[in-house]
This record gives C-alpha cells, sequence and structure tokens, in this order.
DNA sequence: TAGCTGGCTTTTGTTTTCCTAAGTCAGCCG
DNA sequence: CGGCTGACTTAGGAAAACAAAAGCCAGCTA
C-alpha cells in the first residue's frame, strides 16, 4: 500500500496530473503568454512584442490557448475605431497563476539579482508568496508532504 | 506609480523572473524529470523510462540539471554491486516543488479524470493544496494580487 | 475612394529537439 | 578471461519550433 511508488513504471507516465497539464503549458512562449495575460496584456502584437516572439508564433500559440479554453478572444471597439479582437484569460487560463507565481518565487531566488515584479496582498500592502497548505489549514514544508495513490490508481 | 504596468514594453522580457526560470525549466522533458526525482527515482535507465524520453535526452537532460545545480549526481555502491551514480535533488532543486505542485492541482482539475497520485500532509492526512499567501499569514485570493515594481526597476 | 493601420497569415529557410540504432566502457560473475 | 549488464555516448535522420519578410483583409480617416 505505502510501497506503491516502488513499483511507479505503470502509472508514472500514465494520466499523470503534471504530464496532462505539461501538454498545454509545456513551453515556454506558452507560459509566457498567460504571464503578460495576467498582467492585463490583450492585444495581438503587444503580446509578441513583450514575449518577444515572431507574430507567426504568437498567432499559433495564442491561437491554441483559446482552443484550449485558458484565453477567451472576443472583439471589442473603442469608440471612434474599428473592431477588434482582444484576449483574455478566462477561470481555466486564472487557475493556473499558482504555477506562474511559484515560477516567479523560484526565479526570484536563483534566475535573477533584481526582481522587477513583486506581488503584494492588496489588503495589507505584505509580499505574497507561493506555499503548501493541507485541508485542514495547516501550513505544509515539502519534507511533510507524502505521496498516496489517488482513485486513478485503484482499479490496479 | 500605479500605471507602470502600463509602459511594461521595457521591462516584461529584461529580468524577467519567469523568463529565467523558463530558461532552466522551460520544457516539458526537465520538469517530468524533476517529478521523477521528486519521487524518488535515482537511476538512469529509471528516469529515461519512466518519464517516456530516449537515453541521449534524457542524457542530455540530467547533465543539463546537474550543471544548472537543480540534480546532484554521486557515484553509490550497492553491496555486492558495482559503483553507480545516482541523481539525487539538491535544494536548489526541492524549490522547485511548488512548480511541480502547482501544475499538479491544474491538472488534476482540468487535464485528467482521475488523478494518479494524491499528496496528503504526513501529521494529518489531509489532502495539500497550493495557496497563495502574504507575509502577514493571510490568504491571498487571485484577484487580491497587486503587481507592484520591484528592485529591477527602482533606477528607471 | 485611396491610403493607412491593426491583426493577423503565408512563405521560406534555419535551428533545435527528438527518436532509433548502434557503439563504448567499466566491472562483477562464472 | 570472456560474457553480461548498467550507464551512458555517438551517428544519422526526421519532425517541430522559430525568425524574417512579405502579403492580405477589414474598416476607419481624409
Amino acid at each position: 500500500m505505502t510501497d506503491f511508488l516502488a513499483r511507479r513504471d505503470s502509472w508514472s507516465t500514465a494520466n499523470c496530473s503534471i504530464a496532462g497539464a505539461l501538454d498545454v503549458v509545456g513551453n515556454r512562449t506558452t507560459l509566457l503568454l498567460l504571464r503578460e495575460a495576467s498582467f492585463g496584456t490583450r492585444r495581438f502584437d503587444d503580446f509578441a512584442r513583450r514575449v518577444g516572439v515572431s507574430e507567426p508564433v504568437a498567432a499559433a500559440r495564442l491561437k491554441q490557448l483559446v482552443a484550449d479554453g485558458l484565453l477567451d478572444r472576443r472583439p471589442y471597439r473603442e469608440p471612434g475605431q474599428r473592431t477588434r479582437d482582444e484576449y483574455v484569460l478566462t477561470a481555466k487560463g486564472r487557475d493556473l497563476l499558482p504555477v506562474l507565481a511559484a515560477l516567479r518565487e523560484w526565479g526570484d531566488t536563483y534566475a535573477v539579482e533584481e526582481p522587477s515584479v513583486r506581488l503584494a496582498h492588496h489588503d495589507c500592502g505584505a509580499a505574497v508568496h507561493v506555499a503548501l497548505r493541507c485541508a485542514a489549514g495547516h501550513d505544509v514544508p515539502a519534507d511533510q508532504v507524502d505521496l498516496l495513490p489517488g482513485p486513478g490508481l485503484l482499479p490496479s
């Protein structure tokens, strides 16, 4: 029961949630586009320029993100302007913000000297960081996390 | 001060922590190798087989992970066996676990029907999930996160 | 109605990533 | 000392991702 880890050949790749998530957001450009979307970027060429990617790549990735339901593409019109399309995060896309926050936190520590953005709690102004918590409300240090078989493994 | 987001062309790509983190772990194979390392996998061919990648790719990625300081490669010897090399997470690599946990949580919700692994708090057994918290100890919902300029932007 | 601009798409060619298959090397085992 | 196994490396080639440049189309603006 507890040593299901020992024979994880059978399930390590099969229907793994991490692999499934990476099938959607497993490349650099996609995550940077989502970073921009979380900053409020909406227009096509802003995405391409700020992510630092060519237009064909931006078009392909944005299209894929819309197809995957992370971004919503919808027309809008500023007064006196023609109709344009904008891309905004869906709930499914917003739920990836913890991933971006965790990457940012790691990058702040190990990849850059001076972070250009910091996250603050709107109510109290204190710095926001990513934490592991259990359903009972405890803070969970990384070494107190147990790996247990999930419902996808019970039939075996 | 608050509309620094409006002219983020200047800093969106430059020394962004997320981009820096993705330079290290920005591809699928690397993150899956770290997932395996977090499961306790140590041997070369176990990594390759469980991640589902060919040996040359596993060798290249593991070598890069060692060079980046996320994995430590060290010899070990089981009794009656020859010396082998094993790969184990460093502190720098362990600090990526929140990223993996966040990806897993998103994948549990959106990418698979039945997760094969669940995380539990060792002390109380309750499910572990990723949360945003501020330094003052509050839970921070995603819509209460403010983006503020960090130290890397002050000189401008 | 003739530009002009935003928002893409198409084309072309290069670079990166990956797989398969084969080869290497060290050392225990008979 | 000759084979076998684990842990890789090398070679060759296919597939994917990417950039640069050009083209297309809709609809304001003049």
